[in-house]
DNA sequence: CTCCATGCGTACCGTACGGTACGGTTCCGA
DNA sequence: TCGGAACCGTACCGTACGGTACGCATGGAG
């Protein structure tokens, strides 16, 4: 109830204000240039010239704090599926073309790569050992992230499927595929430490690929439609 | 020269006592288990029953000591190429088939996760910190273990062409597609905390499934042969 | 003007970990 | 039998971090 008047200035975002998203932005960018290890409580405070207190007040705990840091980098993600005019065989070339490169510019991106490592780096094998209140980081950025992007790959399919340019029975089969063709090992790699920039020079090439061989294996033929 | 006489019992690896990899075992048991911040140094030699003192006289560093840890678990996996009956357009299937079950198994052994896990939280962004000597963890983890299957894979698609089944000018962009094909983004679902288990129930349909689909990419048709 | 909520800055505490030092024991070669 | 090297167990030190408490400034409401 208390951020309900104070800062109604537009910027808010899942019942934060903007101070609050403030002091997440830069907490994001210390995980960035300084991996999890960076993001300590005193390091935000001063980066975000708050106090450890506001912190805590705030954010319930440090994983709060990185929980929060997810919530808020995915609700920035929007995808934006112009999906109207996915009649023509090329229309859905097309539009599979952009899905392509999206995805690879999502995956490469700075911040998604640090709050991967982030998520990863936090999850263990067997048992679950803090994480008391809320699910797994990892399991929230799956909600948050591939939820999302997996949905306008869905619509995207089954546009084309409905416009007979695309024939298979398990959609999510066919994006299993999909995703595979384009990302391999990229992923991986990049989270890994290889670094972005040379890999995404064949982002364009990869992107295409992908995209024909998709076609070749869950297209119907074009020539032998209408 | 101090291990050539007192330890050769014949479990040496890379110029490591057997003791020292029985401490590296029990290092990687912790780290299963507990994730990264379960190898602590003192945690370690609790539970290898050895002291402290010897562990930064073998490893030197705590990092040294995860980054033997890699090192002997890559030294464990044992690429098995019986492909000395590629003849045949069906013995390419069931190797290509092999070679997808064990590359689904290795990425979902519970080490294999955990020694990504641990490389990826390692990494940072920006610029190097730590790793003062060597190269960074993930690096390490490429070399050892992605080259090695990668090698398999490509001495496969190889023969595959050599003998007329398999058409493609790049290897590595052909193996890349075939990679692709078979673990999609199930290797980073596991990264993530998902249920190794649970996913390795359709293992054997997918990897049935990226079989077809490469062959139809990128085989020759088998009756157009001889 | 006063009161009080919000929040900054800082100091503080307990703990846990990386790394080092030391004493005691075992084992092997001379 | 002696000497020494390796090694275990433990104690120790410095530091860094998570989390808490206190003092002070600001700013809006009555």
């Amino acid at each position: 109830m208390q951020v309900v008047r104070d800062s109604e200035t537009g910027t808010e975002r899942a019942g934060l204000t903007d101070r609050q998203n403030a002091v997440l932005e830069s907490a994001l960018n210390l995980l960035v240039e300084g991996g999890e290890k960076a993001v300590t409580t005193a390091g935000v405070a001063r980066a975000a010239n708050c106090s450890k207190e506001s912190l805590y007040k705030w954010f319930g705990d440090r994983d709060g704090l990185l929980s929060a840091m997810i919530a808020y980098q995915a609700g920035k993600v929007r995808t934006v599926d112009a999906s109207g005019d996915a009649l023509t065989s090329e229309g859905l070339r097309k539009n599979l073309s952009a899905f392509a490169h999206d995805l690879l510019d999502v995956l490469s991106g700075e911040v998604s790569l640090a709050l991967n490592r982030l998520a990863i780096g936090q999850t263990v094998g067997k048992g679950r050992a803090a994480s008391r209140g809320g699910p797994t980081l990892g399991r929230l950025l799956e909600e948050r992230g591939r939820r999302q992007i997996g949905r306008r790959a869905a619509t995207l399919l089954e546009a084309g499927r409905r416009a007979g340019f695309l024939a298979f029975d398990d959609a999510d089969e066919a994006y299993g595929t999909l995703y595979g063709l384009i990302v391999t090992d990229t992923h991986l790699r990049m989270l890994l430490g290889e670094d972005p920039q040379a890999l995404k020079q064949e982002f364009a090439a990869r992107a295409e690929r992908a995209v024909t061989s998709f076609l070749a294996l869950y297209g119907v033929d074009a020539t032998a439609d209408a």
